[in-house]
RNA sequence: GCCCACAUAGCUCAGUCGGUAGAGCGCAUCCUUGGUAAGGAUGAGGUCACCAGUUCAAAUCUGGUUGUGGGCUCCA
């Protein structure tokens, strides 16, 4: 037998027999290592820890506590389901394909018969109990790609069939264990006896192949974890979640809400809610003055012909509401675009004056399909803080460059991270290769020039060019799609756009689409979430409310309440007869930020004696420097 | 749009085997004037989402519609 060199992590050099496993390595090292271990990383590749070595090389063992080792153990979990699925209903049950998730994994079946319910889940759960706890050994095999189909057809397991017909291989990899077999690439745990702490959580239905043309499947959500305290702790997170949920928390603020009868994804902004928008429209209005835009205001509905030009007839029309007057067709918009380049069109431009950027917050409406509307975050009327840009091309740069140093202003003054996309061509497309490549550099440069990571995300592009997205990540580290740079020639082609030149020719100029925050329902409902709704200050709808403690201080208690409207304080006044208690524990279930309190010895020193929501108190102090408290702390947060 | 589930008072939710509805909170009135997270009493409030069907009888069973939730596909 030959002999091979491996290196462990520690520097150390073994030399063994070629052919023997990582778990063989192990145990040269200890008995406990080889227990521990769920597999190895050979040469950088995930491999099973009874896989064979054959070459020299650097091991290294992956344990349970490893950071890849969750992922493993989900991966086998997720066979585990499968196997327990296939013991219980037998062949009533085909298997399709159990991947890793965020959090988890899932497994998808297919069945004419079984309807998956969650009553079921106790019942898989205790098979795969019975299945780990028999610690059954889990086996790689190979086989030709003849002979695996072969075996799956016999099995009745039409889509592992389908499976393996496209896959582009001489061999593939199967992994055995008891009576069951899955075609999987592997790693695996070595026994079945690793897998000790999973949970069924959900059901779906999923298209096989994620293509709404196929069969639809049952997928069966679970989560795997290495012990009882990380899936509590991960069954705590989600209780955190549930908790900061936007549409709970937007009806026990009362900040919005939605009507069977007005219709699924439209909102209906009450009061406050109201409010938080308006100042963050304020906000935005003042923020885009600042950076140069100027604001204009484009009709609700424009003439069908209008959107046959731009080729939103063509390329989006399923999103769109129509709607006749006086035998003219019109379209209610779905983007703002149309308007703001007729204002171009307006008149001349020449060179000298461009960029012309234009904000408007856009109202549009799309049709969105009825199983995707979600609360404020997918709606089917909303409002963008939306620009374009009009540039010369050699301006692109300068100007995406611009628009990215804004998006981090406003990521940073709510507390946002954030991640950035570049989406490239669809197969849905309209204009020129050339057009295409050219935008495209133009914002790959931008993203480059920026110093900021950022993936690629090939073929997702907007129908009429390619864009930069911006995902914003929340308190709880969760991603949200909120910015867009869209770089776009085939618009200002198509509604005939120029400019005249140095040269005094006329030239075409570029069109960026961007918007900030996206959508400000949107965008309210991430706020809600990533605040859990106690917003900062300058954003609450009510910034303090005035309370008495008894009647005889209402007279006093209402005089406050009017300085601080008229100083442009969000205040509301509570002089119900109620206990101080009880209008305390209102307004910190209300989440506002600050409660005054009102009794006599308030009322004798003309002073207020503030308690923020958290608990603490503040000095009691003058009205004038109440005002001054809120008004610092306001622009602080700004 | 597709799969699965759900829809009972303003809110959160009970309601068994088919026999025309309950609680807590909130709301109204009264008592209580109480210093930092719920004082007490009384009362009002429901075409059980909507439309059909089965049945002597439907909140309950069946079908459809609308809406909601979890996903899929799509997306600001």
């Amino acid at each position: 037998m030959a002999l091979i060199k491996i290196e462990l992590p520690d520097g150390s050099t073994n030399e063994v027999e070629s052919g023997v496993t990582p778990y063989d390595v192990a145990l040269t090292i200890g008995e406990g290592l080889a227990r521990q271990s769920i597999a190895a990383r050979f040469e950088g590749d995930l491999i099973d820890l009874t896989s064979p070595l054959e070459g020299s090389g650097r091991l290294a063992l992956i344990t349970q506590n490893s950071p890849e080792a969750l992922e493993i153990v989900r991966h086998s979990c997720a066979h585990l389901m499968a196997q327990a699925v296939k013991e219980i209903y037998g062949n009533e049950v085909q298997v399709t394909i159990g991947p890793v998730i965020k959090d988890g994994f899932y497994y998808d079946f297919y069945s004419e018969s079984k309807k998956f319910v969650p009553e079921d889940f106790p019942v898989i759960e205790a098979k795969m109990a019975e299945l780990a706890k028999a610690d059954l050994a889990v086996r790689r095999e190979e086989m030709s790609r003849s002979d695996a189909s072969e075996l799956f057809h016999g099995l009745g397991e039409d889509y592992k069939v389908e499976l393996i017909e496209d896959l582009d291989v001489e061999t593939v990899s199967l992994y055995r264990q008891g009576d069951f077999v899955d075609l999987c690439r592997g790693p695996h745990v070595p026994r079945t006896g690793l897998l000790k702490v999973f949970k069924l959580t959900s059901l779906a239905g999923a298209y096989w192949r994620g293509d709404e043309k196929n069969a639809m499947l049952q997928r069966v959500y679970a989560t795997a974890f290495q012990n009882k305290k990380e899936l509590k702790a991960h069954l705590h997170r989600l209780e955190e979640a549930r908790k900061r949920d936007h549409r709970k928390l937007g009806k026990e603020l009362d900040l919005f809400s939605f009507s069977e009868e007005a219709g699924g994804g439209l909102v209906l902004w009450h009061p406050k809610g109201a409010m938080l928008r308006t100042i963050i429209e304020d906000f935005e209005r003042k923020e885009h003055l600042k950076r140069g835009y100027e604001i204009v205001v484009g009709p609700q509905i424009l003439k069908t012909e209008l959107w046959k030009m731009s080729g939103h007839y063509d390329n989006y029309r399923e999103n769109m509401y129509f709607t006749e007057v006086d035998e003219q067709g019109y379209g209610i918009k779905p983007m703002n675009c149309l308007a703001h380049m007729l204002i171009y069109k307006s008149k001349p431009r020449s060179y000298r004056n461009l960029p012309v950027r234009y904000f408007e917050l856009g109202t549009v409406h799309r049709h969105e399909k009825s199983g995707v509307l979600h609360g404020l975050l997918r709606v089917r009327g909303f409002t963008q803080d939306d620009a374009h840009i009009i540039c010369r091309p050699d301006q692109i740069d300068a100007e995406v460059k611009n628009i990215m140093g804004f998006v981090q202003d406003v990521a940073g003054i709510f507390g946002f991270d954030y991640v950035m996309e570049l989406s490239t061509r669809p197969e849905k497309s309209i204009g020129s290769d050339a057009d295409w490549e050219q935008a495209t550099h133009a914002l790959q440069g931008a993203l480059e020039g920026s110093g900021q990571p950022y993936t690629l995300n090939e073929g997702d592009g907007a129908f009429y060019g390619p864009k930069i997205d911006v995902k914003l990540k929340d308190a709880l580290d969760r991603e949200w799609q909120c910015a867009t740079i869209q770089c776009d020639f085939t618009l200002p082609e198509r509604f005939d756009l120029t400019y005249v030149g140095a040269d005094g020719e006329k030239h075409r100029p570029v069109m960026l689409h961007r918007v900030i925050v996206g959508s400000i329902e949107r965008f309210v409902g991430v706020l809600i979430e990533h605040y859990a709704g106690s917003f900062p200050l300058w954003l609450s709808p009510v910034q303090a409310v005035v309370l008495n403690v008894t009647d005889s201080q209402a007279d006093y208690a209402q005089q406050v309440f009017e300085q601080l409207r008229e100083a442009d304080v969000r205040v509301e006044l509570d002089i119900r007869n109620e206990k101080l208690g009880f209008k305390i524990r209102e307004a910190q279930m209300a989440k506002i930020p600050y409660m005054l309190v009102i009794g006599d010895r308030e009322m004798e020193s003309q002073t207020v004696a503030p308690r923020f929501r958290d608990g603490k108190s503040l000095e009691t102090m003058s009205v004038a420097d109440f005002i001054g408290t809120v008004r610092a702390e306001s622009a602080a947060c700004k």
